[in-house]
RNA sequence: GCCCGGGUGGUGGAAUUGGUAGACACGCAGGACUUAAAAUCCUGUGGAUAGUAAUAUCUGUACGGGUUCAACUCCCGUCCCGGGUACCA
């Protein structure tokens, strides 16, 4: 054994072993029980950042402790390969997407085994190859039969001076981000799975995800947005035509003063015809981007269509507004407004001079002013003819039985989960295998054709897909009539890839089929570990996806993730300078310097390059987009991986999110340089002897013990709660009472012996490579990766007394030592006589006492 | 806007089921070793007051209220920060 510890060799030697061993090739073994810990796959940006150093570290962790239980495991590593950064270095720097991607993953792959992580390697896959997209396009395929797949026009942003569509990041303050020119909703035929035929099951399941965390099936509980409500028809005056709107306040229906339209409703559409303000308006409307959070946010407005609509029960006529937040294709497109209940229909109503009209009143009778806001919650209904009187949920069933009888109306479960497009226009990403014959119409590619292969050898002359101008891709003949076709030159979103990767995994070298029986016997993923900006959407359809494998017959499980932990985002300052046309360019924390205040905070900063100033931005998560990514590699070089890993993984519990900062690297290089030594130092003094407990000093038991509490804590830690972050500290005490721990005596070196060695075992899933080598130290034969996770022994725990606290009236006023099988009398009488404590009761009638055993003991007393 | 999180010393964080706030580590200060430095080791370290000191008291978990014998933890309200918002992945 080396007397230093010098990471660089033991990491290489270590990683030679593991090689040469394959010690992390998953095996199918129906004898033992499996385990699948997989971590998100990354998309291969150009080299690691910080996130995913945490994300992998995390899922390594795990998965050598699950090993160290005696789990066969399987740990897989990939590459989420298609998508938009490859297009943009494409046309930055005319490399074409698939040299640039490949040449990224070859780099972050040497990265990752820099880091020791136990992939089984010989699983890989990139999603840009066609072995592995074949199966989606066959999939898609199978979905379109059994009607699961549809096309439909629906809104892109769209620069009308490039003349392409944009992706909600490449629109900055509704401009597009290279000519900043303003841009447009334009309608344009697209496809959709339809996830909303599975909108119950997706909902209904997340009761059963007891192993993800709350907060993830309630979002997802949310954005799905089960709800249940009332289609009601409303007629246009004149014409007659019906109105169709939904509606989950039909309790609130009497107090309709309006409705409102989305801008593409044909109702908007006629009325421009008729009115060129109203042509102007609509117009206007358009010239926002798609994004939620801006159609959101936007100053909402709108104009009188100069037509009428006929209350279905009522009778009134009620005017009919366009407004810009009505969205065409979320429900009717048109939304009936009372804005005595209703918060945004309020707001527009007082804008607009439009009629408030109350028909509920609180249960409790109480006053509303409705000239202060809208009065949203339920009560009971007045002014509502027959209906005056009833509770909103029973109007609700009241008013939805009226319209249905008369034929205007009826009861619908809606969702707020919309149907998945899969369209995009884009280059890099699986062709859509779809065909377009003039004689036929759509026609799927017949699955001896697929994979439909994108051509990889390409040129951006413009921003462009370049294989919508490439006649060999997309010329074709109809496989149904043989005649002259097109292909589709869209290509899938990027999350088809990423929502069955996990699945692929069982598998990857099937050339036959999707995936085969090894499926059922990995599947479903026993622990999914990823950020968690992927809560709702790759979750989700993930979920979707599988159900779909599921239903084709490809997998037997329901849900693909039994466990999740969501890891919080490794954020990071952003800097930019903005350019006189209002581009942003992002600069990377190393090559900036910052000028902090007398607390730490950054207050300007200068690039290092020129000197000069650059702006602060928000801190937000590590992106290739805000070139805030802090690459580890000058980390590992410096200090070595199981000091990178210790590090991030002691900086703060998984969940929570970190603010990048490399102070404290120091104290966790340290802490394996003293373990290290203190290892070194203990062997070169000889072999040790078998424990005796019964001969034990006391302060040999007291040593011994706390190496079994820590035992026992971190088993804790680590397999159920995830917090390696007070695991390590835990060892971190243990070692600091072995290097106070004074005592050569054979009994003395067997307790230090048992003590480094459950160290060494408690810490090898998160420093595999000192731990490898310290284990054989301590002269095991085996490698540490076979040894078993250590076991508390109970008899070493035992304790013959413990401190309790001691309160008066809630306040600490003293500690005491007290048996551990003291009863509650005998607490309180050694609580009572406390010197400290008698000061504080000193003439003062005690009303109770509180005793919690072993914590515990608050005596509250009269008086101040 | 809406949905989901978060806010504790100079810093990262701990307090697991409502029961001793600040474990562990960084930084800083002082000391030991050294010709010196690095490395290493030891001691101290939320703030305030009193005391030579051991120690004691008050105060303190974003802000304002509340529940409780007891609140970082539960409830109501406010502010700030982060994530998502369907074409970043």
């Amino acid at each position: 054994m080396q007397e230093s510890y010098l990471p660089e060799q033991v990491e290489r030697d270590t990683q030679a072993y593991w090689e040469q061993h394959q010690s992390f090739r998953a095996v199918e073994d129906a004898t033992k029980e499996k385990f699948y810990c997989l971590a998100m796959f990354p998309y291969p940006s150009g080299r690691l950042h910080m996130g995913h150093v945490r994300n992998y570290t995390i899922g390594d962790v795990i998965s050598r402790y699950q090993r160290m239980q005696g789990k066969n495991v399987l740990q897989p590593m990939g590459w989420d390969a298609f998508g938009l950064p490859a297009e943009n270095a494409a046309i930055q720097n005319n490399v074409p997407p698939a040299t640039w991607t490949r040449a990224n993953i070859d780099y972050m792959r040497t990265q990752l085994k820099r880091l020791g992580l136990g992939y089984d390697w010989s699983r890989e896959l990139a999603t840009c190859n066609p072995e592995y997209y074949h199966w989606e396009q066959w999939l898609f395929t199978r979905l379109y039969k059994k009607g699961l797949v549809y096309k439909k026009t629906s809104p892109v942003n769209w620069c009308p001076h490039d003349m392409t569509v944009l992706a909600n990041e490449q629109v900055v303050d509704g401009r597009c981000w290279r000519c900043d020119t303003t841009v447009e909703r334009k309608d344009i035929p697209q496809w959709f799975m339809k996830i909303t035929a599975y909108a119950d099951e997706l909902l209904d399941e997340l009761d059963n995800l007891s192993g993800w965390p709350e907060q993830v099936r309630t979002m997802q509980r949310n954005w799905i947005g089960r709800s249940a409500g009332v289609d009601v028809v409303f007629t246009i005056a004149h014409s007659g035509e019906p109105l169709k709107v939904f509606t989950t306040r039909p309790d609130t229906l009497l107090g309709v003063t309006y409705l409102a339209v989305a801008p593409e409703h044909p109702v908007a559409q006629r009325a421009a015809k008729k009115y060129a303000n109203v042509a102007a308006f609509i117009h206007d409307c358009a010239q926002v981007g798609t994004a939620e959070a801006v159609v959101e946010t936007m100053e909402k407005k709108g104009i009188d269509t100069g037509l009428l609509a006929v209350h279905p029960i009522t009778g009134d006529h009620l005017p009919i507004f366009i407004a810009n937040f009505v969205l065409m294709g979320y429900g009717e497109g048109a939304v009936m407004s009372v804005p005595a209940h209703d918060q945004r229909d309020w707001e527009f109503a007082r804008q607009y001079g439009l009629p408030v009209r109350q028909v509920i009143t609180p249960i409790d009778a109480t006053q509303v002013d409705l000239r202060v806001r809208a009065f949203t919650d339920k009560g009971v209904l007045i002014h509502s003819g027959a209906f005056s009187g009833m509770t909103s949920a029973q109007a609700f069933e009241a008013i939805a039985t009226h319209l249905q009888k008369q034929h205007k109306g009826s009861k619908r479960t809606t969702y707020r989960l919309r149907d998945w497009g899969v369209s995009r226009q884009r280059y890099w990403g699986a062709p859509i295998p779809m065909i377009n014959c003039k004689k036929c119409g759509v026609v799927p590619v017949p699955d001896a054709q697929l994979p439909v292969v994108l051509p990889e050898d390409v040129k951006f002359d413009g921003v462009a897909s370049p294989i919508k101008k490439m006649a060999k891709f997309y010329k074709t003949t109809c496989p149904q009539c043989g005649g002259a076709a097109q292909r589709e030159t869209d290509t899938f979103d990027t999350f088809m890839e990423s929502s069955w990767y996990f699945a692929r995994f069982t598998g990857p070298d099937n050339q036959r089929g999707m995936l085969d029986k090894r499926a059922d016997y990995w599947l479903p993923v026993d622990q999914y570990i990823g950020g968690i900006e992927h809560a709702i959407l790759h979750l989700l359809y993930a979920r979707f996806y599988h159900k779909l494998m599921r239903d084709v017959g490809l997998v037997r499980s329901a849900e693909p993730f039994t466990r999740l932990l969501t890891q919080g985002m490794v954020v990071a300052p952003t800097f930019y300078r903005e350019t006189m046309d209002n581009k942003k360019t992002y600069f990377g924390p190393a090559d900036v310097h910052e000028n902090c205040d007398e607390r730490g905070r950054a207050v300007s900063a200068v690039l290092k390059r020129d000197g000069d100033a650059v702006r602060l931005g928000n801190i937000e998560k590590m992106s290739k987009s805000k070139n805030n990514g802090v690459d580890p590699q000058q980390l590992i070089n410096e200090y070595g991986a199981d000091t990178a890993r210790l590090f991030i993984m002691f900086a703060a519990p998984p969940e929570q999110s970190l603010e990048w900062s490399d102070a404290g690297v120091e104290g966790a290089f340290r802490f394996l340089k003293r373990l290290w030594r203190i290892v070194y130092e203990h062997v070169q003094a000889g072999s040790a002897v078998a424990i005796q407990p019964a001969v034990l000093t006391d302060k040999q038991r007291i040593l011994r013990r706390q190496t079994h509490e820590t035992i026992r804590k971190c088993t804790d830690d680590m397999g159920r709660r995830f917090t390696f972050n007070t695991a390590i500290a835990a060892v971190m005490e243990l070692l600091n009472a072995v290097s106070k721990f004074d005592d050569d005596s054979d009994q003395g070196r067997a307790v230090v012996r048992e003590t480094l060695a459950a160290t060494v075992l408690i810490l090898a899933p998160i420093v595999p490579h000192i731990a490898h080598q310290l284990w054989q130290a301590l002269g095991h034969d085996q490698p540490v990766l076979q040894a078993a996770w250590p076991l508390a022994d109970d008899a070493a725990m035992v304790r013959d007394t413990v401190e309790i606290a001691v309160q008066v009236n809630g306040k600490l006023r003293g500690r005491i030592q007290i048996a551990s099988d003291a009863d509650r009398k005998q607490a309180e009488t050694a609580a009572l006589a406390e010197e400290n404590v008698k000061r504080f009761l000193d003439g003062k009638a005690i009303i109770k006492v509180i005793v919690v055993p072993g914590k515990i003991v608050n005596i509250v007393v009269a008086g101040p």
